[in-house]
DNA sequence: ACACTTCTTGAGCGATCACTCAAAAAAGAA
DNA sequence: TTCTTTTTTGAGTGATCGCTCAAGAAGTGT
């Protein structure tokens, strides 16, 4: 439940290692970013803290501000990059590799069902529930978020929209409304797996909500 | 979406309006509690500062900690008076008037679509949404809500359970995943208010969401 | 009038918040 | 070696956090 965009398309990793002077850094991005991603996707972006941020990711305040900018900027940072992982694109992916609309959307609540709740990272989805919480000051952060949720329910649109001029989809159906139901599903799969459901259990939720196509 | 228990048993209004000792209370407490109920819905717990609660219920914090003891018994007080709101209490209204299980269901799911988008207060409900985002210090309160949302989820389960044995329900159908099925849609009807979603949109979210009942 | 009780007030407590900065450290370039 | 560039370090910034308390104010009881 994110970005619903193609997976790559960038040039990949960069021309070359070109060595570069001054001091190296003693951290590895990847490595930090991944930490700070688990703290902001289990706590959510204002429960945590640059404290709680620089002791996951091991390095000092000093560095973490020199390195991305500041809390606002390494969140965004962290939101983009989840949303090229796995867990985050897999919604963009399943509307790519599947030529049928059912077929794709079986497969993402479906994949929902058995991701949201993996015990190998924080349950539910970091773009749903990450600033849920928030003081006016960043209200721009829970706006962020908000966007990119509200951009996937288009995205979901579209696709019955071309589904339903394809046939696949009966002239009486609604695409606005099944996009929006879609999204409720997903959106509440997540809450669901914070509250401690199991993949099983939403794989029934999953199969219930899939009655509902047209 | 909150407590569905009966909607009052209580002696209602107390025996008689004992006159007190001591300077008289300058504030309202239920239009003091109705302010911290607005802020803690629309913010969160954390999101909320003491400094909020006491300018919008227009107190000073001495007087905030001697009539509610600390911002924890507040909120706690806040979440139990909104279970006895008609916005925090339709869910068990629905369930103890309705006689079929299907007609509580749908009667469940399109009055979430007409209140959670309701302008007279904050979009969503305060129990699904007001403890997502919290640090470990406060996991008491997300665990709270956590739990009532549970037990909700449990009281479904005991309806369609009791649906099933009257023959309401097919034999085959699944109470457990009936419920975290309707548990899920109003979670995300939840979400989706607070989102922007309208009554209307949410309204024919509902119906296909009743669609997969068995 | 006076005591007693309860509530309000305003100043302020220690802790934590996001964030900054000068100095030291570690690399390549000269 | 010395200079330049970049990063790390640790102390510390003002602001805000939840919360407390002594003093005063406003009632009832005698």
């Amino acid at each position: 439940m994110t970005e619903a965009a193609t997976p790559d398309s960038a040039p990949a990793a960069g021309p070359a290692p070109r060595p570069r002077r001054g001091r190296p850094p003693a951290f590895d991005r990847e490595e930090a970013l991944s930490a700070a991603t688990r703290l902001f996707w289990e706590r959510g972006y204002e429960a945590t803290s640059v404290t709680d941020l620089t002791a996951a990711m091991g390095i000092r305040p000093g560095s973490l501000y020199a390195a991305f900018g500041d809390k606002r900027s390494l969140f965004e940072e962290v939101v983009r990059r989840y949303g090229r992982s796995p867990v985050g694109a897999f919604v963009g992916v399943a509307l790519a590799e599947e030529t049928g609309a059912r077929a794709a959307f079986a497969r993402i609540l479906r994949e929902a069902a058995a991701i949201y709740p993996d015990p190998t990272h924080p349950a539910g989805c970091l773009v749903i529930s990450a600033a849920t919480n928030v003081t006016p000051q960043d209200a721009g952060v829970q706006a962020l978020l908000r966007d990119l949720r509200n951009r996937n329910r288009q995205v979901f649109e579209d696709r019955l929209l071309a589904a339903r001029q394809d046939g696949e989809l009966p002239p009486g159906a609604d695409p606005k409304a099944l996009a929006g139901y879609i999204a409720t599903v997903i959106q509440g799969m997540s809450q669901q797996a914070r509250d401690g459901a199991t993949t099983e259990e939403l794989g029934r939720v999953a199969e219930l909500a899939l009655r509902a196509w047209p």
